[in-house]
Formats: C-alpha cells, sequence, structure tokens
DNA sequence: CAGGCCCATTGATCCCGATCAATCGACGCC
DNA sequence: GGCGTCGATTGATCGGGATCAATGGGCCTG
C-alpha cells in the first residue's frame, strides 16, 4: 500500500476531535483555497477531516514563513487570541470540521475541555519550539533531512508521498527552492531516500537518515 | 533613572502568579546556575520574582538554540509535559518562585486555573512563533535590530540595560557572537541605538529601527 | 598601578546557501 | 503527436554570515 494520508481516513482522532463531532459543520476546501486568513478574527476552531493544510504568515516584502503542516486528526485555530496570526490554506481538496469558539462553550463545565484545550495548545508549542531548534541551528542538509524523516515518521508506511511542493518545504525550512533540491538529490545521491516521483518516496537508509538529521 | 529590571520589581504580575502567592516557595540563585535542566522530571512550575533567566537546548555536538529570556512576572516550565524541553539558567542573581504542580490541583475546581494555565501557554506559543519568523525569514541585521527593539519595548523606558551578553543574543538569534557585534556596531553607526557599554543602551531613532526590524 | 582574565570588537578570508539563468520533465490541451 | 505551462532540477556565480585570528577594553586581584 501507498500514501499516507489517505482522503477518508482520520487517524488517532484526539479527545477534543470527539467532542468538536457533537457541534460544529463539516466544510470541503479545494486544493489552494483559504480556510482562514492572517489577522481575521479567529472565531473558529478547525478540525482536519480529510486532506492536508498549510499554515502561512506573509510578510510584506513577500517573505513567506510556513507554521506547520496539518492532517486528519490535527486540530487548528486553537491556540489563537482574537486574530489568526496565520492563515490556513488547503494544500489538497480537503474536509474540515469547522467549530465556532462559543459553542465551545456549552460542553464547558467539568473543566476536562479547558484540560483539553490546554493539553492541545501545549503539543503545538512543542512541535514549534522543535521547529524553532531545526531554523536556528541546522545547516541545509540537516534541515532537509530531519524535514523527511518526520515527515516518513508520522505517516509510518513505507512509502510516502508528500502533499506539499518544493516552495513550501522551502517556507516550511527557511531555505530556497534551490536549496531544498539540491540536498534531496545529495541524499538520493547517498542512497538515503529514493524518490519515485518529487512528492514520492521512501527511506532505504533509517540509521544515516537519522544521523544526518542531527 | 537607568535600567530595567531592578532586582526588587515584579511588574503586571499575572493572574497566575498572585494564585502561586498562596503556595510554593521562594529561592535564590545565583547568576549562571541552572534553575531545572532539559530532561529532568518537570514537576516545577517558576515564577521569576527578580532578575533574568534564560532557557536552552543544547545539541549533543555543542550548538545551543536560546529558547526565550525571562523577566519579573513572567512564568516558566508551564508549558510543559513530563520533562523539561530546555533548560533553564540564570542571567543573573534571581529570586524564583517555586511551585510544585501537584499543589496546584488543590485550586482547582472552577476552571479559572484552567483557562489560567491555558492563557499563558498560549503567549508562550505566541512569542515562540515570532521567534520562529525572526529565525526563518529575517537577515543579520534585522534579527539583532528586531531584538533591540523587542527588549527596548519591553523594558518602555529610555535606557535599557540587557541582561544577557553577546553569545546569548547570537544563540537566540542563531547567529555568531561575531556578527552580533558588527550588527550592533553597524546600527550604532547609523546612529539608531547608542551603547554606553556593551550592555547598555539606549534607541536614538525608533522611527529607523523599526523599519530595519522589518 | 601592573598584570591577567574575560568578553567584545575588528579584520581577513572562506564557504554555504542565495541568486540568476537555463534545461528538464510531467501533464493538459489543441 | 506537437506544444505550452508549470514545477523541479541543474549549473554558474555572488554575497552574507561563519570562521579564524588578532586586538581592545573593562574589571578584578595582587
Amino acid at each position: 500500500m501507498t500514501l499516507a494520508y489517505s482522503p477518508d481516513t482520520a487517524p488517532a482522532a484526539s479527545p477534543l476531535a470527539s467532542l468538536m463531532d457533537r457541534v460544529g459543520l463539516r466544510m470541503p476546501f479545494a486544493k489552494g483555497e483559504e480556510i482562514f486568513g492572517q489577522d481575521e478574527a479567529a472565531d473558529m476552531i478547525h478540525s482536519i477531516v480529510s486532506g492536508a493544510v498549510r499554515t502561512t504568515r506573509l510578510q510584506s516584502d513577500g517573505r513567506r514563513q510556513i507554521g506547520d503542516f496539518y492532517y486528519p486528526g490535527d486540530i487548528i485555530g486553537l491556540e489563537t487570541g482574537d486574530l489568526y496570526r496565520f492563515s490556513a490554506e488547503a494544500l489538497s481538496d480537503c474536509v474540515i470540521h469547522v467549530v465556532k469558539r462559543s459553542s465551545l462553550h456549552v460542553l464547558r463545565g467539568d473543566g476536562s475541555l479547558d484540560r483539553t484545550l490546554w493539553e492541545a495548545t501545549r503539543r503545538e508549542l512543542e512541535r514549534t519550539q522543535e521547529h524553532l531548534l531545526m531554523l536556528g541551528r541546522k545547516s541545509a542538509c540537516e534541515k532537509v533531512a530531519s524535514f523527511l524523516r518526520d515527515v516518513a515518521q508520522r505517516v509510518g508506511c513505507e512509502d510516502v508521498s508528500l502533499p506539499m511542493g518544493r516552495q513550501d518545504m522551502a517556507d516550511y525550512l527557511g531555505l530556497t527552492i534551490e536549496t531544498v533540491s539540491r540536498m534531496v538529490t545529495q541524499l538520493q545521491g547517498s542512497r538515503i531516500v529514493e524518490f519515485a516521483s518529487a512528492r514520492q518516496f521512501r527511506v532505504t537508509r533509517w540509521p544515516a537518515l537519522e544521523r544526518l538529521a542531527a
């Protein structure tokens, strides 16, 4: 079997996701479509049912930073204050479960929801800290190696398909598209990964990849 | 009046800090002393009473990334799971209010504590995201400019004193100590900031600094 | 005050990743 | 099948920041 995030899978739904099932609305988004925009009022919480999503922040001069990539079962928009600090866009056609923040209040009372929200925010913070570490002190090669390792690990299956293009990888890693491409070629040359196409690969030498990911 | 975080100030104590006053213990730490260590069991929450603290993460090859700097009124160790993901060290002699996580449970019940913890974690996440943006896409000059701006803004007073040395700034910004020094010199040459000594400065041209911080 | 230590600054050179530019290759359309 | 489009790859060159090395300057100690 190939491919990780098949359209109708919502693996290991979080407790929050199951709470959210009771309220809210399923909405389809087309590939490339904006789910919410930077600096908009943040009154919704989004749970990904199928497809993949990126969060991005754009500077006035066009420089772009990708916050993270999200897959089925992930929640986005949680951690926000009054305004969204990133925008979210569909990487592929996807279905999003949308819940008004205010309607979460009806579930409040025993404090378990609060703790669940906190937990989710905490995990988001951990991921962001890991991302930070990578941007601050890793070389281009280490960045790309860690990225491929992380994606492959998350998928947990032999053949991995990348839902994002090279530009998205570059904007996530703080590199240019050319450098990402070169590092991928290099990793392939060392027989550490094997790309069937630009968005389809498998790890052939895990220990070497781990070592390079530093 | 000079200097920002004078030893006995705990400005704008957070609601959580005031809750914490009811339980826990005040502990002094000497400059350079470790408050908690990376990968240790995270059973404490720390609120800074006086002094300044840095959180750092060390890689096996010696590369270091600073997570953030903390001042009186700030809480650290909040966001952690079972283990601390960074270590925390005193930048100067300081006093820390230490509370066992388990003893926070006695305050639990109405859910207000949960929401306060969540809020604090959310703010921490926001700061980390901002830091991320800086590491990913800013030039050395922009990084140093943003850093000085942020410190000066936080202090909100004319003369700013930096509690950290150049190496700490470098490890926060993902640069080398030499580059930080050069950029500081450059900003000084453009009459944007003015350093009385290596750790003492004032902003002379705010608009220019804002523009460079990008 | 002299000497030593530690940190910051400055200078010279190198190299990684950015930039500029050309080519490739998959896919859709006529 | 030929052709246009768009994303990825590859090549050549440039430049910002790292690295290596020397100097400066505050502060403590004797």
